[in-house]
DNA sequence: TAGAGTAGAGCAAACGTTTGCTCTACTCTA
DNA sequence: TAGAGTAGAGCAAACGTTTGCTCTACTCTA
């Protein structure tokens, strides 16, 4: 009845006035404790901390967002989600931001076009930087950068000439593979290959072409085949490296490298006695048919973790522009991380060269 | 120089002051042309209009939200992201809540405590409501249901009492998948089950049954093993239906019905000659192996596009709480929703029985 | 032509914080 | 014991909006 009985008339959730209300000291008291800023007494930061516990206060993010201008929030888009590799990178960059006290929005580029997704996004929340994995091509995803006023990283490829971005080395990684291949006696390798042309694509060519050098074997352009990512175009392209005589395949990606597999079924052919396969990256579906794929384990985990970190190192520096004492310890961060694939899991998809196939 | 000379001194983003001082009027009416609310001249809100575009002026969206006490944010919280369904399900409700007006934030339940998720984004962030699913026990998930102040939907299962839930009728799915085996003449079909005593689980295995009955066959409970939603156990499990005589598999899930497959390979025996295979949900997984998996789609982007307007509509229906004449609309959204699975999709994994097996 | 009505705008408070500055009452030192 | 120094707290402005209220200058009607 009485309308200072109770503060719950309002909005219903305990401010820091109620608090600094409840303990007869001031709202900013009731800050510098919650915060651990500035010096107060212990009788009173302990007692306000027992009523703030008691009146179970907990912050109005909004309003310290507006204060500060820090939202604590980051974006994250990508191109798909149902690939595996961002799924991981998804998990792990979640998992970093909320340990680094941040919020990660989570947006599906279904457009094709990252920039647009940003500015949708914005409108309704204030994000402090973005996470771009995405398939535009260079100069497109060049534009959406420069137009972004936000600390950004790209992650899941390079971009020439910009330097904030984490990519898995696929080269090495397909190299790796390859290079098992040509271990087993192959000489014939296929190259089921990617999207030719961009980054991740010609990286795993590269890479297979540099162990069929290094076994001394010359790189034929009849053994390469690309289907993309698209399972549906991986017959017509393991028919084709079939006619070229290969022994064994390397797929760009567990998915097509999957699908190489029933492919071979399909002929009345099998893994790998008849052809070898090798992938890459590593997930429950390379355990889950049969045979098991023989694959180069990819670090999509330690992608998307750095790729917080990175960010976050980056909004603050931005909010603290001239603190050149704490800079040093994270100048090292600077520059494109290109990381080492991990190590090649032997399963059942690849065997060695024998003279009957 | 002048300090009045440029507004970009201090936050370097345009305001709706900056947009007033230019436009010379009161940053009241600046905020009613933008959002079109209250009467303002038709000659201001153009001019209003112009500058505010030509000082490329956005909007902030958090002091929007610390004045109207709404984000816009609401968090999806899942237990697994690389499983099929909720990726797609995350896809469809990420969309449906850009385009309503929301961001939608993602959090990975890795510890299995969907309420822990939500105590910890709270405190980076106002999220006015949530989806969750989540493995955990019914009454793990009720006390978290009790203990949140915000709207929620419970996505992927019907929790008993609870009336905001949003799940696919599996049992029906299941139902008709076994149908499908009963009419092309199997008899002995064993259920590879889910978690059985879950939700999922069960209403997989009461569809199983259902169909079996209405073959005229009676369910026994040899012709059940539980995999769960993990492959590793899957072959033990294949194993064990095929010495009860199984010739036809249900699969509770796509993957481990894909498992199911693999197991036979390893086994030497092939889907669908030896054993057929019928399982339910749909992706790009089922057509990427051999054979091609029969299944029955399940509306999961649906499922998660709907969550998103049940929320959203339930958030708006408490920020206005007595507005009656706006509820009879909505009312019809209150509710479990079990939504009806997709067509039986007839692929290669499913053939008639012959009397060789 | 006088009075009522209204369209178009401005004023000012408020949302819940954070933080620079100020004030008070001590505790030291010389 | 007087003066300087400091610990502990409060004051008040500000972040960028939204919105109820008020004010002014019209345009009607009788």
């Amino acid at each position: 009845m009485n309308s200072s009985e109770s503060n719950d008339q309002s909005s219903g959730r305990t401010t820091l006035r109620d608090v600094a209300a409840a303990a007869g000291v001031n709202v900013s008291t009731v800050s510098r404790v919650i915060h651990n800023k500035g010096r107060v007494g212990q009788k009173t930061r302990e007692r306000v901390l027992e009523i703030a516990r008691n009146l179970g206060y907990q912050g109005n993010p909004i309003a310290r967002a507006l204060k500060t201008a820090q939202s604590s929030t980051i974006l994250m888009v990508v191109p798909q989600i149902e690939n595996p590799i961002f799924a991981s990178a998804i998990i792990s960059a979640e998992n970093a931001a909320r340990r680094a006290g941040y919020a990660l929005l989570v947006a599906y580029d279904h457009a094709g076009s990252a920039g647009q997704v940003i500015d949708d996004i914005s409108r309704s929340s204030l994000i402090e930087g973005v996470i771009i994995a995405s398939f535009d091509d260079d100069d497109q995803l060049r534009q959406t950068l420069a137009a972004t006023d936000k600390p950004y990283v790209v992650i899941n490829r390079v971009l020439p000439g910009e330097s904030h971005c984490i990519a898995i080395d696929t080269r090495q990684a397909s190299l790796t593979g390859v290079r098992h291949l040509t271990e087993l006696g192959h000489r014939r390798i296929g190259h089921l290959a990617g999207r030719l042309g961009r980054f991740n694509g010609e990286m795993r060519r590269e890479g297979w072409a540099l162990a069929l050098k290094e076994a001394g074997i010359v790189p034929e352009t009849s053994l390469i085949a690309e289907a993309g990512y698209h399972p549906e175009r991986v017959p017509k392209a393991v028919d084709a490296l079939l006619s070229a005589g290969a022994t064994a395949i390397h797929a760009a990606t567990l998915l097509t490298g999957v699908a190489a597999i029933a492919r071979l079924y399909a002929l009345g052919k099998r893994a790998p006695e008849d052809v070898s396969i090798v992938t890459m990256h590593d997930d429950l579906l390379a355990r889950v048919v049969h045979p098991q794929v023989t694959t180069v384990r990819l670090p999509t985990e330690q992608m998307g973790a750095l790729a917080v970190s990175r960010l976050v190192a980056q909004i603050k520096r931005r909010s603290a522009p001239f603190d050149a004492a704490k800079d040093d310890r994270k100048d090292r961060e600077y520059g494109v991380l290109l990381l080492p694939p991990g190590p090649l899991i032997m399963r059942g998809s690849a065997a060695p060269f024998s003279s009957e196939q």
